[in-house]
DNA sequence: ATCCGATGTGTAACCGGTTACACACAATGA
DNA sequence: TCATTGTGTGTAACCGGTTACACATCGGAT
């Protein structure tokens, strides 16, 4: 491959000459300019990502850490992710965390020695004394689906609490007279702040009773524990609105295995949006959050902050959207 | 951060030594290694991964090129990839290809300028030239579940042939009568072999015809798609052996929607063995193959081309194994 | 006529490592 | 005793870019 210094001899010009047309800063004349570029066509020169980044600490990579990418949320905004990064010529580093707070610090310092431009926090195990270090050691650091802390850093999130008073309030309007809650870990602003919008809905109801609200861990094994335990405790539960998609499909599984018919038996909500919530039968009613747009925009805000371009607002929230199908099409079903 | 030459100066050895100390070549005085690492603690020092690239041009940095992410199967591959990279000390770069082959030369043009010491391919865009032209380059190479070609790399695959014959023989042994096939694209080696396969083990029947095999791009909508056009040439198909997981969802959904009752009308089997084969009611019978292991092993024989240690084999196949569940299990739902 | 800023270019240091090579010294064998 | 080999260490070039700084030229303002 061919070098700045074999480019700077065919053009007959010198290095700092070469590297000036190719970033397109100083001074360099039109014929000049010409000449080099010939002669970058000529060896088919392309910068050496690796020197570059040596000198000017800037790798144009970007890193993801989140907890797991094997689960279809965290996959999905993957994508996303890479494709808004390529759209700025960088490329991204996957990172899964399972939500450890030591794997996550081993990859800061990995990410650190490589020089990554910033990062991308989908998780929760991040501190706030983190996110100082972070912004004094110079790393741009966007975080994804978090409560603002006092810590200066771009936020991008969604509205969590309204999202869950859409739930229940689309589950009352379809005739659910007692409405349960899976919720998510109450280490993460997600699982909080759902829990809370739930909270606030039902309260008032004279059937509202704390054990209406049962964990489901985010995942689709909790999901069906979650309905086993609801319905051991409340054999009338007729709603469940689940704090995520995962725990609603395990819910969804869980339910017809016990024979109740969704929605006719118990209607279903989730919270997301994924993909998958198409794929069962009746598909599932969910909160759906822009995942592909709040993994783009995340990306946009983490590189305009790496090239120090000024953004005005430091927390982007999103709205959310909900997507009735047929897990709460009761007036479908019965005519 | 303190860099090699802040250790030389507080230990009193040159540059050169402490090298030698980090990377343990070449000799080293005991007494001289005790006070380099003594020096190392001290200043908290960790080689700079970027200057050891340029200089030696390693990266510890693989990439994994597959064609979406998103796709729950590539990311249960990729989470194995980057859990056996982070082992030896790697990072995993993702990019997401589409099967579109001039998204996949740009990436492998971007990867070699950042050096990149290997290449995982998930995909099959790739042609016997392009190989060849990566071992030339000297980038090590592992592919993943493509058919070997001349051009001399690693493959890492599974029993698809085999597969696919042990669905058919499955369908069979639970009664089917008459067995359909949605078959993924047919520029994948996955793709043919077990189409092959089905049609090996059902030429012989007087029942079949060539119109109970249909496409569905191995994607869900494709399975579904399938299926009502399957059903609409066939009606009375009782068995349906769908090339991989995701179109068996589709096709799930599609009959549970008909109102045909799986597996008691048609009973059906997948391949692949994604973990979203457990979230449906039936469950989804299926060819399992070790996405976990399959990614893992892929990533250690890189790695081991990597770092030069002698592999002996040149292909990999995996067994794959029936995990036959609900939707195949008639004896239990027709006592 | 003089000075100044804008334009244009090259030299060389620097980023932070690796490593070829030179050199010194001790032990070993002929 | 001398050549040879094995240890141990430092110097400096090198990887392939970026950039501070020096220097030259030129047009316009004073």
């Amino acid at each position: 491959m061919a070098t700045i210094r074999d480019v700077a001899k065919l053009a007959g010009v010198s290095v700092a000459t070469v590297s000036r047309v190719i970033n397109k800063n100083g001074y360099v004349n039109k014929e000049t300019e010409q000449a080099v570029q010939q002669a970058i066509k000529m060896l088919n020169y392309e910068p050496n990502k690796v020197a570059r980044g040596l000198a000017s600490k800037k790798t144009e990579t970007i890193a993801l850490i989140m907890p797991d990418i094997s689960n279809p949320f965290f996959s999905e905004l993957a994508r996303a992710v890479e494709d808004a990064a390529r759209l700025y010529g960088y490329t991204v580093l996957i990172c899964n965390s399972d939500n450890d707070s030591g794997k996550e610090q081993t990859y800061i310092n990995v990410l650190k020695k490589r020089y990554v431009d910033g990062i991308l926090f989908a998780t929760h195990s991040l501190k706030a004394a983190d996110i100082s270090a972070m912004n004094e050691a110079g790393i741009p650091l966007v975080i994804l689906d978090r409560a603002p802390s006092k810590a200066s850093c771009y936020v991008v999130r969604s509205k969590n609490y309204e999202g869950a008073t859409m739930a229940v309030r689309h589950l009352l309007q379809i005739g659910c007279k007692k409405i349960a809650h899976i919720y998510g870990p109450q280490e993460t602003a997600t699982g909080k702040e759902r829990l809370l919008g739930y909270e606030d809905s039902v309260r008032h109801f004279e059937w509202f009773t704390p054990s209406l609200m049962v964990p489901g861990h985010f995942r689709i094994n909790g999901g069906m524990e979650a309905v086993e335990q609801l319905l051991a405790r409340h054999p009338d539960v007729d709603g469940i609105f689940a704090g995520n998609d995962l725990m609603a499909l395990g819910a969804l599984k869980k339910l017809q295995q016990m024979g109740l018919s969704v929605p006719d038996q118990v209607a279903l909500c989730g919270f997301d949006g994924i993909e998958l919530t198409v794929i069962t039968e009746p598909e599932l009613t969910t909160i759906s959050q822009p995942i592909y747009d709040m993994g783009a925009l995340s990306t946009r805000l983490l590189i305009q902050k790496i090239e120090g371009v000024a953004v005005d607002n430091q927390i982007y929230e999103f709205d959310v959207e909900l997507i009735a199908r047929g897990s709460t099409r009761k007036d479908m079903k019965t005519p």
